[in-house]
DNA sequence: ACTGTTCCGTTCGGTAGCGCACATAGCATT
DNA sequence: AATGCTATGTGCGCTACCGAACGGAACAGT
């Protein structure tokens, strides 16, 4: 099993010059994350950057009043914690969403492979922007869009990230990553699965169609995903 | 008037080292611009990286349906279009809110000073990483604040950017940038003048207790605030 | 089989902000 | 003075969402 965790399967390393990968392999190290798992805190000093492969992080930025939403989150087609290159410290919480296996690199190599100006040095600098995008929209889709619309978009964004048509997540979470009320999932969700297109029982969500969860979707789906694809195939 | 107009001004080339300062100093180009000048728009390819040193510029970003939101905004404290050295192209529209000077560095020189990792490059990476909090916050005030809140937020936070306590902006401009009808702005913005803290007519805005604002705005403006100077001292 | 816990469904009153329509007031131009 | 434009004020019905409370249903452990 831990053989297939090929750090190829993360997008950022899968594409680098034979060369260089050599030289980082030997220092990545592969870990297994559990639900739930933090992998930063807010104001924490970053030791690692983490290259999910078939786990995936959603980016948690708290509000005062104890409630919080999510800005961003992030699959094997990226990596956790970029502030490690900016200014050594995040200011949001990184959360393990779907459990799974990441690689990580310690700062000491991110920096040396930073300052090469390699491959990963630009991938990463494109990454970050293609982050800015998904905050950016997270903003303006938490101020015009319905609560159905958001729930849409988070259930596209994360099929997005995993394997499979699953995924393993209460209407409580769900409600905390969207900043919203837990009965305001119940009803966006019933909506959904009385139209077919979602299945779910006891934080097990199955996704039955697809495309009719993209007809419901408001346009911060596509944005995010093409940029992404733009800024990746850079 | 032009001679008072240092590029020392931008706190981003305030600080920098006597010999980088003077590498760069001869290729900075002042400009003028003024209000509503759009200095870039979404997916353009970024000629320029500008340095504010007494205007500034509204981030903006644009929804399907016409309205948009102010993701970030930037004064003398930091640089119009970072993701010229992301990848190139920034997904938002940068428009001057208040006119005034600004110097600008051709790609060219950016890129170079930037594969040099001198003092710039690395207050450029900072600052990027104040841009990601000021957005994120967007997006948590915009899920989690009244419009009151917001405007006052809005206003603190030009305030920081600005030599004086006024503003030229309509309720409506203001409006867009909020992204809420006109009529909440006039709503809040009469609160505010009821109990003396601004006073405004027709487009100008003078604030008269600025600590009166401090009181009636919401966590995000420290935050944003706090952050950006944490970050600019390192 | 019993019990506690977690997850989901539903109801109900309250409100912030929306969309729309229209009124007024300051300023400019002629 | 007359006209027109732009900025601001106000009122009204409507909807999405909130906060709180409660009920039921699935599951886990003993």
């Amino acid at each position: 099993m831990i053989k297939m965790q090929s750090p190829r399967k993360n997008k950022l390393l899968k594409d680098l010059p034979v060369a260089e990968y050599e030289c980082i392999f030997p220092h990545l190290e592969l870990i297994q994350t559990s639900l739930g798992e933090v992998l930063f805190e807010p104001g924490e000093k970053l030791q690692y950057l983490y290259f999910p492969t078939n786990c995936f992080a959603s980016l948690f930025y708290d509000a005062e009043n104890g409630s919080s939403t999510e800005i961003a989150s992030v699959g094997n087609d990226g990596a956790v914690g970029v502030a490690i290159f900016l200014s050594g410290t995040a200011i949001y919480r990184a959360v393990v969403q779907s459990p799974g296996y990441a690689y990580r690199m310690q700062k000491s190599l991110v920096m040396q492979q930073f300052n090469q100006h390699g491959s990963l040095f630009h991938k990463l600098l494109n990454y970050t922007q293609s982050l800015i995008t998904y905050t950016a929209q997270t903003a303006v889709c938490n101020r015009f869009h319905t609560v159905d619309q958001r729930l849409c978009r988070f259930l596209l964004l994360s099929l997005d990230r995993l394997p499979s048509n699953e995924l393993f997540l209460t209407q409580e979470l769900i409600a905390n990553i969207l900043g919203v009320r837990r009965e305001g999932i119940t009803e966006a969700a019933g909506k959904l699965q009385q139209a077919g297109l979602i299945q779910y029982s006891r934080g097990h969500i199955t996704v039955l169609d697809r495309s009719g969860l993209e007809a419901r979707v408001c346009e911060c789906y596509q944005v995010v995903k093409t940029e992404s694809e733009r800024l990746m195939a850079a």
